[in-house]
DNA sequence: TTTT
DNA sequence: TTTT
């Protein structure tokens, strides 16, 4: 029997662009934009202050992408749950090349938002990517009836 | 418009007894079983070692629940991913009482099986616990047929 | 030989209070205070909308505790990382009770503050909350001079 | 002033191969091994099963890369946390590349061991990776006197 | 009540 | 290159 696996990042950080979409025929499509996270800490060797920004590449997929879309500006803050992914391409020398990306799973944005009543406006909890429940709250909750 | 929050804890231990069935009308079911983290750490001042163990009410849902009642065994060491949540109660003098438990969303196990072929046997994922999906691996892969 | 534990808990929420102060002899300190966070989700079988909120008693130690304090406003929204310990106490009826704590190990502010230089305005990843750390940004990064 | 972000990866898998380790003038080394984590699904299209592995870049520093050359073997299954960072190298061409590292932070290892007593084996929670602190427990417990 |  |  396989026992398991875990591959999961977590991220709070700012959009450094708006999400851009990709629609595929059978009507899937995926959004990708960059994430920025940073840190500062003292070089104790040399008492400066060093400042780094890490990029990572989001894609987010169907329904959420769309929120995304719709909902995510750059600059806002967010927090992503996903995989990390590292796909193979080749470049235009037809060089072996390799990306790493996160594959969102959750996400909630954490920009206040004073605009009018949206979709995730109802949402506090971080929202599952799946195709058709992009939109919904967690779906733990409403798949039952049980007494607590 | 609501901003998000993040209610999530993951906890790898071993379970302290098997899962314990409660059965509802309407055909839900939740499994209970208690789970026990440990840290040990030297007390600086006394220079003592000092053991503590954790215990966590672990609550998981249908056909997760299910799973966990017919392979996950006292003594196992899983990984379980959930939120926290804390329920009011009256003990037998009518005072209010509270339990925090852990509702379970995702689990794997990792305790390796050298048994018979399970449900579980072709998930190296952590499982989430859905009511129609806890024995089939991560649903956000599943939906679509994206190209990548 | 051993083989290792999680306890482990995530949290993005409101604080519901100021940070409260308790110093001891020998000049350690602990502040608490209480953290919403929220879910809310679709009944299916009766189509309503359900809100919850959970509270969570956040500890924190020592220099982190004195940076809470000082920053930490009730409303604010702030990323929490802890373990779980639950604390057996007894009340005026000598009867024991329990509550679950979250130790906090790392946090960091998510509320924009727009007033002058604090000690926190220089750090952007969370901070660790060791006694003597707190106010630093994370020492994994400054406490060699490797390069890269 | 800055309000934080957060970088954090949370892995089990199994390593790839034994820890490589590179030392530097002044004491400082670090270790390098590659971690396994899998998943499985059905493609809800062709109904077939897909098996993908994914293959993270770990590395360690200092007295936990030397915990982990010591004890950390082959096969072994083994809890990573760390935060993600994306370096730039040049290739034999001069091309920029770039690949993508989980810069550890914390760990515990989940094979049994059954061979004699080990530097981790009074640990049972995840070790952090500081300088000086790789083989002790973890140390916001052990910095102060507090009553609890 | 677990595990090492 | 791991593991099931």
């Amino acid at each position: 029997m396989a026992s398991g696996t875990l591959n999961k990042i977590m991220l709070i950080g700012h959009t450094g662009d708006d999400v851009k979409m990709t629609y595929f025929e059978g009507g899937g499509c995926i959004g990708r934009f960059p994430l920025a996270t940073n840190e500062e800490y003292i070089n104790k060797s040399t008492n400066e202050k060093v400042s780094n920004t890490e990029w990572h590449n989001i894609v987010v997929r169907n329904k959420a992408a769309e929120v995304c879309e719709k909902y995510l500006k750059k600059g806002d803050k967010v927090y992503i749950e996903g995989r990390i992914k590292t796909r193979k391409w080749q470049d235009d020398k037809g060089m072996d090349r390799y990306t790493t990306d996160v594959q969102c799973t959750e996400f909630t944005f954490l920009t206040p938002k004073d605009s009018v009543n949206t979709p995730t406006a109802n949402s506090t909890e971080p929202q599952k990517t799946q195709a058709s429940k992009a939109q919904n709250p967690p779906i733990e909750e409403d798949n039952d009836d049980l007494p607590f």
